[in-house]
DNA sequence: ATGTAAAATAGGAATCATTACTATTTTATA
DNA sequence: TATAAAATAGTAATGATTCCTATTTTACAT
C-alpha cells in the first residue's frame, strides 16, 4: 500500500508541475519519453490516475474526449477554447462563496467544485479579425 | 443539410424530456428499445449529437467517463454523486453574475459556462449512517 | 398519386483513450 | 545481502463513441 519511489514518477510529476497549460496523458507521455525513452504510456497513465487519486494532481475532463492534468490543485476554474483546443486557467473570486451558498441549498454534502467555461480565447479572436 | 423528419429522433428528444436525470447514450438506447426494437445504438448516438449541436439538447461530461444528455438548456448546474453515481440538477442563483465577472476579467469571448459539484448524495449519506 | 433526391436508418466494423495483465525489475528495509 | 512489496515495460483487452454502407424513409415537385 505504501508508496514506492520511482524515477518515472517523479518525472511525471516535475514535467506537470512546469506547466501552466493542462496537458493530456499523450503529451505527458511524449514530453517525458525525451529524457526517459523507455517509459511506457501505461507507466504515464497509472502515475497520474494515482497522483490524482492522492490529490497532489487534478484529472480535468473539459469535455474533448480526452482527460487534462493540471499541477495546480488550488480552486480554481478553466477555459477552453472551442478554436484552437487550449485549456487555460480563468481566475475568479466568487468561487468560495459559490462553494457555500450550494451547499447551503443542498441537502447532501459537497466535496469539489468544477467549473469551466467554452468560448474563443482572445489569440483565436484576433487570427479570425484579420482573417476576415 | 436541412432535417428531416424521423420518428427514432422523435421518440429520443421525447424520451428525454420525460426525465429529471441525466441518462447515458446506452439508457437512452434501453429505453426507446421498448417502444421501437429496430432502433440501433448509433441511431441514438448521432441523433443525440445532432441535437446537442442544434442546441435543443444538452450533453454532458461529469467525470465518469460516459456522457450524459439534458433535455434541459437552460443554464443550470449539476452535482454527482460519487457514490451512487446519480447526476441531478442544481439550481443556483448566481450564475448570471459569474458569467458577467467571469467575462470581465477575460479577454475571449465566453459564450458557455458549465459547473459541476461533487460529493455524496442526500440519500447515500443516509444509507451509510444507518449501516454504521 | 408517383418519382426522385436528400436525409436517415440498421447493423456492423473501426477508432481511440484508457485500463488490465504479467513477467521482470526496482525500491525500501531488516 | 536477502527479501517482500511496489513499480515498470510491453502488450492485450475494454468500452464508449464514431464511421461506413447498403437500404429505407421523408419531403416535395410533377
Amino acid at each position: 500500500m505504501a508508496m514506492k519511489y520511482s524515477r518515472q514518477r517523479q518525472l511525471i510529476y516535475n514535467f506537470l508541475m512546469t506547466r501552466k497549460d493542462h496537458p493530456t496523458a499523450d503529451v505527458v507521455y511524449q514530453n517525458v519519453r525525451q529524457e526517459f525513452p523507455n517509459i511506457s504510456l501505461g507507466t504515464v497513465y497509472r502515475n497520474l490516475t494515482l497522483l490524482a487519486d492522492r490529490g497532489e494532481i487534478q484529472r480535468l475532463q473539459v469535455g474533448d474526449g480526452v482527460d487534462h492534468f493540471d499541477g495546480d490543485t488550488s480552486r480554481h476554474c478553466h477555459f477552453v477554447c472551442t478554436d484552437c483546443g487550449n485549456v487555460t486557467d480563468l481566475q475568479m473570486d466568487c468561487l468560495d462563496d459559490m462553494f457555500t451558498m450550494a451547499q447551503r441549498s443542498f441537502d447532501g454534502r459537497i466535496e469539489k467544485q468544477m467549473t469551466c467555461f467554452y468560448g474563443v480565447c482572445g489569440e483565436c479572436l484576433d487570427k479570425h479579425t484579420v482573417k476576415s
